[in-house]
DNA sequence: ATCGGCGCTAAGCGCTTGCTTAGCAGGTAA
DNA sequence: TTACCTGCTAAGCAAGCGCTTAGCGCCGAT
């Protein structure tokens, strides 16, 4: 399966063929299918595990507080930390979902709004606290998701910024974003 | 060439055979190579007639105004416009750049790199007069590019919100990103 | 000592891939 | 009429594709 992502991420899922996979992992063709039923199965394990992961990544920062501007800087944080230091991971699991078989596909979808959920969540309780403002709270908490998600898309490990670094000033934008406070 | 761009769109460029885009065409396979070298030359045309209008797009809105503030909002507002307008060219463009060959992905890098100097000069001329306040001009005009560049990959015909709409809340947010005030 | 099963490989099957070849209809010009 | 374009198709080639089959070495349990 790592040899999966590594490929999948560098060449894409119909880019890959299965003889790039197994050679990555050391291994003839024929032993992927030992463990996997077809190469369709390894991205949605490989996405579903994914998606698992960033919602509870999600969630538990939410959980570190009750103030929603607290939770919206541990969300944020996280998440951009995630999708720059799991850069590889995270282009499978934003990237590929076209190549995921219907039912599959749904299955994501539906984890994909849990998470958008949370977001969503953390910016009209804010909101409703009178601490953020935003006209439009549904697509700024997607506008925060789709910054962060883009991290992995541009992010590269050799770069000038460090994960830390970027998601620092990814909490400073999102509070701008939605309207508090710079500073407490 | 734009039976390629649906294709290449739908299914990725490894995910697109050649007669695809010639049944999408209404011709046959061979009649493609009567007008395009290989599949990768298509790609390529594609690519950077995609960049070199993205280019051109944001040097006329930086050109609208020699107000800081109104340059930013013009160019958030037409690059938001056209990611989600033309969100089935944008996701080549932006998504599909591994496919190129190494000399091809070259060309489109520097096109890129001027893109993100007209934003970052706009930011950056911000501060400098004052009416823009932010940690680190580079991060933010990159996430500000981020954040339209990735309306071509959540963006719907059939959403809730249209082009201009996205553009006007992201004109917004924008100007928040940057420090400047909400409202002249 | 012998067995069954696990994890693997060598070989290859049937199909699809990007691309080429040979040739043809229709239009243009001398 | 002849010659030659342009833009196309039918057919197909070599290579590569996802995946399967047959079989082998190893190992713990009997």
């Amino acid at each position: 399966m790592a040899a999966a992502v590594e490929s999948f991420a560098a060449k894409g899922f119909h880019g890959t063929t299965t003889r790039d996979i197994a050679s990555g992992a050391g291994m003839s063709p024929a032993a992927l299918y030992v463990h996997h039923r077809s190469k369709e199965d390894l991205l949605h394990q490989i996405s579903r595990a994914g998606h698992v992961e960033t919602l509870e990544l999600v969630q538990s920062a939410v959980a570190t507080s009750d103030d929603p501007r607290e939770q919206l800087l541990a969300v944020v944080h996280a998440f951009v930390v995630r999708h720059a230091e799991g850069h590889t991971g995270a282009r499978i699991v934003n990237y590929e979902l076209h190549a995921l078989s219907p039912e599959h596909l749904e299955e994501i979808a539906a984890i994909r709004r849990r998470i958008e959920q949370e977001m969503r969540g953390v910016v009209e309780r804010g909101v409703t606290a009178g601490v953020f403002s935003t006209p439009d709270p549904h697509m700024t908490s997607l506008a925060l998701l789709s910054l962060g998600i883009d991290v992995a898309r541009w992010y590269r490990d050799e770069g000038a910024w460090t994960p830390a670094e970027i998601a620092d000033h990814y909490g400073e934008l999102a509070l701008r974003m939605v309207g508090a406070a710079s500073s407490p």
